[in-house]
DNA sequence: TACTGTTTAAAACGATCGTTTAAAACAGGA
DNA sequence: TCCTGTTTTAAACGATCGTTTTAAACAGTA
């Protein structure tokens, strides 16, 4: 087994691990069981498993962040004051197409359980690390969102976004079960498809208002 | 010292660390310590963490309801089909009002981040004791709001219901992380108050749309 | 005061955690 | 083949966890 392989097994079982456990609830043994490598491997290959956390992140966000900046970049190119539709659809298609989660079926579901974790459970040391690498491309976000509604105060904003996320965030992460409640209250199945679908109007209505 | 003193002590200082660091960050030790009584207390009082993490949510969960219940009562005595901002508005209320932490300065923080947390790090054991528990106010509460928009379809409801959800619970239970942001963000500190004044329009927004 | 059941106290239990150690296995070049 | 640096392995470390044990302190009653 070469040592990307090793490297990539850890980083796929704890991504897999941590995103339905959350970070405490998963112990290193956990990923390295299911990793099928030495337990010691964590340590010698990332240092710590607070440094293993950070690399979780690190390998599907650097990309998706990346990747972001570049649809931005197009947006403003081709309008010059982009709308909350704009934006927000940037975003949405940015999710949709631009997220590798190597080695994991439903990597949506998967990413927003994750970025639920980095609000939830952030410890200091994630907190950190997150703003430090990808604070640029979030404020950013922000600011084309804002330049969108110049009417709205700068707390307006931010507490509406937020908002939106925690729904997005939520119903993302959750998606399994939320379709199984949604079966058994309606009695009809809702792809993700539909769901989003419903998502996107309801919080362009809450932003927009 | 009295048997009530103690029991209540480690009901305050755990209800507090839980709320802090969540379920698995928080040891009985920390709480033992807070609380002033010996390790074992936790044990011999309660029986175990996990019976202690449902004493900790019964002791405000259940008058909260029991409140929630009345108001629900009172309203639809006077108005036969209340409409959203009626039902909603009596849910504020209760928050505002209904809501008992002993020990704790600020209350409806705490209440929210404990909410936010039975959403999000609910084992087993603490899901079932909710839904057990506190399902037929919870129902009830989702059933007006169904009432209050009989030409919609239940899926329509459903998924709009829960990306309500989802807003609330993402905000409660991240709202230190969220608070830090705004201040780096906007260069003001934003009071809980103020965050549930902004959210109750935009639930209503998005719900009514 | 002596007795009884309840509560608190200190100490230890076994389990599990993240991490470290030291040796074995491996890979590639001289 | 031998050497060298890298990776994997098995075992152990110290720390901390929830829980249990056993005895001491306490409160109420006769």
């Amino acid at each position: 087994m070469s040592q990307a392989d090793t490297v990539t097994r850890i980083l796929d079982s704890a991504e897999q691990l941590f995103a339905e456990k959350g970070f405490s609830e998963t112990s290193l043994r956990m990923i390295t069981t299911r990793a099928k490598v030495n337990l010691a491997a964590v340590n010698y290959h990332f240092g710590s498993k607070k440094d293993l956390i950070q690399a979780v992140f690190a390998r599907f966000l650097t990309p998706f962040c990346n990747k972001l900046d570049k649809e931005l970049n197009a947006l403003v190119a081709s309008n010059q004051q982009p709308n909350l539709h704009d934006v927000l659809g940037v975003l949405a298609n940015t999710m949709l197409t631009g997220v590798h989660l190597t080695g994991n079926a439903n990597k949506l579901s998967v990413f927003m359980r994750l970025l639920g974790l980095a609000y939830t459970q952030a410890q200091g040391h994630l907190r950190r690390f997150l703003r430090e690498n990808y604070n640029e491309t979030y404020s950013r976000f922000i600011l084309y969102l804002r330049n969108a509604h110049p009417e709205l105060s700068q707390r307006e904003i931010f507490w509406r976004i937020h908002f939106a996320i925690g729904a997005c965030v939520f119903t993302m992460s959750s998606i399994e079960v939320l379709r199984d409640m949604a079966i058994a209250d309606t009695g009809e199945d809702s792809g993700i498809d539909e769901v989003m679908r419903q998502m996107i109007p309801f919080l362009a209505a809450a932003l927009e208002r």
